[in-house]
DNA sequence: GTCTATATTGTGATAGAC
DNA sequence: GTCTATCACAATATAGAC
């Protein structure tokens, strides 16, 4: 259920909200462990250690912005996807932000192992962004001048630093955000 | 003399070299103190603790930009201004990646009174640009159906983040990636 | 300006009772 | 599933010699 709140299922989401504010590194066990009222010991019946839940984190988040922008642009006409598509990652990537900023800025705390499988998974998701661009040049509804891969890459760019000034608390909301960020990229990937 | 590298001037290009492959936290000052080739007593002759090394990494780093970047954009026509700014915040940020990165990715880190100074100076940034943004509105060479804070915190989004994927082995230039994300925001942010 | 030696604190994690 | 108690270690920083 959606609602419970076990202490397993609210050690992700407070750890996410956790590292986001004070950054994996600074964040303490102890700080955790207070936040879900339990003492420190107690944090070591639900994971192994303090990088698993880093990794657990980063591949929910992943998961869950793959399965929702790849199903949002599959639904749309070809002409419409390129919208539908940074619409879809604004709003999903901001409904859980703590944890997609922490899958976007924490990597270097994974173990070898970890950050590959991470990476792996990022590397898909920019994939389906690329796929994207290049399907749109090809049909000729994007520019040519600048190749996919760099194109693909400002685009990145514009949805990415979102999550370091984004405001749950300002009156901008994900969905207007969305539009303006959209808005600015495909007319610039247009071109005149 | 800039060919110098008395320990005192290797100092902070090797601390926000390693600032910003290892995160501030977790970066040790026994690495930073490897990495210089003395032991890590000897740091504390030179700098009073690590996080003021933090805090001179930043404010150098804020003034080389506001200084470039300010006296490009003051020298250019009003047509060109913003594609010169947009070139010369790419390649000034660039030009001194680590310290930049450092500077943008490691705030939390800072004391109170450190961090509002630092605030305060990249406020001072930010409304350079918007300056630049709404001028360019208001004489028509921009949208008005985005306000000018938002059209300049998407400008932001396009240039912040390139810190993380900019690699300098690759052969794609400061210069040439200047062009490239100054033709897809002003060409958005002018509109169809 | 750099050294050796050390003080002090905080960290992630484990043992074993309940 | 949570607790108390504790381990082992790494961190920043200082004292004082050279």
């Amino acid at each position: 259920m959606a609602v419970e709140s076990s202490t397993s299922e609210r050690l992700m989401t407070t750890a996410a909200d956790l590292f986001r504010r004070k950054g994996y590194a600074q964040a303490t066990t102890r700080e955790l462990a207070d936040a879900l009222g339990i003492r420190k010991a107690s944090l070591y019946y639900h994971i192994s250690n303090k990088e698993d839940l880093l990794f657990a984190i980063s591949m929910h988040s992943l998961g869950h912005i793959l399965e929702a922008v790849g199903t949002a642009a599959a639904a749309a006409t070809e002409e419409e996807r390129l919208r539908v598509l940074i619409q879809a990652h604004v709003v999903t990537s901001l409904s859980e932000r703590d944890m997609h900023t922490v899958m976007l800025t924490e990597l270097r705390a994974l173990s070898p192992e970890h950050l590959a499988t991470v990476i792996a998974e990022r590397d898909r998701y920019e994939a389906l962004l690329r796929d994207v661009i290049a399907d749109d040049q090809e049909a000729g509804r994007l520019r040519t001048d600048i190749d996919a891969k760099l194109l693909t890459l400002s685009l990145l760019n514009v949805l990415n630093w979102t999550i370091f000034w984004f405001d749950p608390a300002d009156d901008l909301t994900p969905e207007r955000l969305g539009e303006v960020l959209a808005a600015v990229f495909i007319e610039g990937a247009i071109g005149r």
